[in-house]
DNA sequence: GTTTCGATATCGACC
DNA sequence: GGTCGATGTCGAAAC
């Protein structure tokens, strides 16, 4: 690990280039312009940022507000960095698709190198749709008294059916899931694979659409009326609510 | 702007609590686990991260890799941090919903704690979806020769149509752009627009529903002959392709 | 590689 | 605040 306050442009560029080398996290905090130019292309008057470059290519720009960064760039890039016009230039190129992100740094405040230990387990998060598919599945009567469920991630022309089984007259149930509030484009993906269905099943029997969620808007709950699709409110598990 | 290398956990406490409450952005290197709980819940095991918190009350951690945070907090949270048996504890927590973040500290490698300027405009993106609006309206003949452009963002009981007008022979058009190249669900947003267009014109007349992307997929392909959509290719402006 | 869909999606606009 | 749709969405899994 190398920190250093207020350095020299050039004194940066030598901590820089050695953590790019030696693969460690480099963060720079200064006044610099930003400029991308690829999928879309941006440009970001001068101020002060924070800057990530991680070991696997990543680049971040960071100012003061927003979750998300001002300026960045994938994992799989190439980081350099140069002195230009008596600038501190970082940037991170890459190609398919072609994309450059240029950091033009007039001074730096801070900048550092950090080795990073590897990770020993990744994030476990709990909470998911995956989640609330297994609650359902262990729970078949959380949906309705008599569902059957037959296979999940069921292969349709128009796409994977979350849940497919049976209800207690034996119609054919689609279960579309959700872990969070939906909207009219939940429904229209339940439709999709309900038509689908009809279409490969080549039969004239009912097939039940049933969006699952903790809750539902006004547009998507007319646009289930419209298509006769239904509606069952269903947390996700592990919440503590 | 304060910096520390390999400060003490009591130290830092001190440098980060004077960061937060004069509306600096504080960043921490070291050996931390994570745990998260609310929309969902999530833990992470010990190792070395890179924490940065906002003024704004954004967290956000990273590790070596991937260019989204492993965890995170949104803007509008409050920070806090605190000693808890020999670690260093941040929180960063808010209501609606209801979500806490908690970082533990056992040892660190650097803080920081940096004064942004006020950003004097924001990043100015060229390429969005706008553009191509824009670009489309004003050369109407790429859409397709005798099309006429009569309103954007035209309301319906579905949602707002990106381009409303008729072609050659009188029809009504709707149109449907994406900067990028779009999958079933662009086909099923246009598909509602339509659908919302027939009935709320009470009409028989044909309206043409055409999608406008650099590209589609195979499926969405399939989705537009089936439901008789049309797809011009186009791609968004100012790009050097 | 492409395609598809979930996400603690985030973000902005509008109501 | 909720609703809706765009995003340089990102990321993973299937193919």
């Amino acid at each position: 690990m190398r920190s250093l306050e207020t350095p020299s442009l050039r004194t940066a560029m030598t901590l820089v280039t050695e953590g790019l080398r030696t693969g460690e996290l480099v963060t720079l905090f200064g006044c610099c312009r930003v400029e991308y130019d690829g999928r879309a292309a941006s440009t970001l008057g001068s101020g002060n940022r924070h800057v990530l470059l991680k070991p696997d290519g990543t680049a971040l720009v960071h100012t003061a507000t927003g979750q998300q960064p001002v300026n960045w760039q994938p994992p799989g890039c190439t980081h350099t960095v140069a002195m230009d016009e008596g600038a501190l230039v970082v940037t991170s190129e890459r190609e398919t698709p072609a994309e450059q992100l240029t950091i033009r740094f007039e001074s730096l405040e801070h900048v550092g190198s950090f080795q990073v230990t590897d990770e020993p387990e990744g994030v476990s998060v709990v909470g998911t749709e995956a989640d609330l598919s297994d609650h359902l599945l262990e729970n078949p009567s959380l949906l309705e008294s008599g569902f059957t469920p037959l296979a999940t991630e069921r292969e349709t022309t128009a796409g994977a059916i979350d849940i497919y089984g049976t209800d207690s007259e034996g119609r054919t149930v689609v279960v579309e899931l959700k872990r969070r509030r939906v909207g009219p484009d939940a429904v229209s993906q339940l439709r999709r694979y309900v038509d689908a269905l009809h279409r490969e099943l080549h039969t004239d029997a009912e097939i039940r659409g049933i969006l699952v969620a903790p809750s539902v808007t006004g547009r998507a709950t007319s646009l289930l009326e419209e298509h006769d699709l239904e509606f069952v409110a269903l947390e996700p598990p592990s919440r503590d609510v």
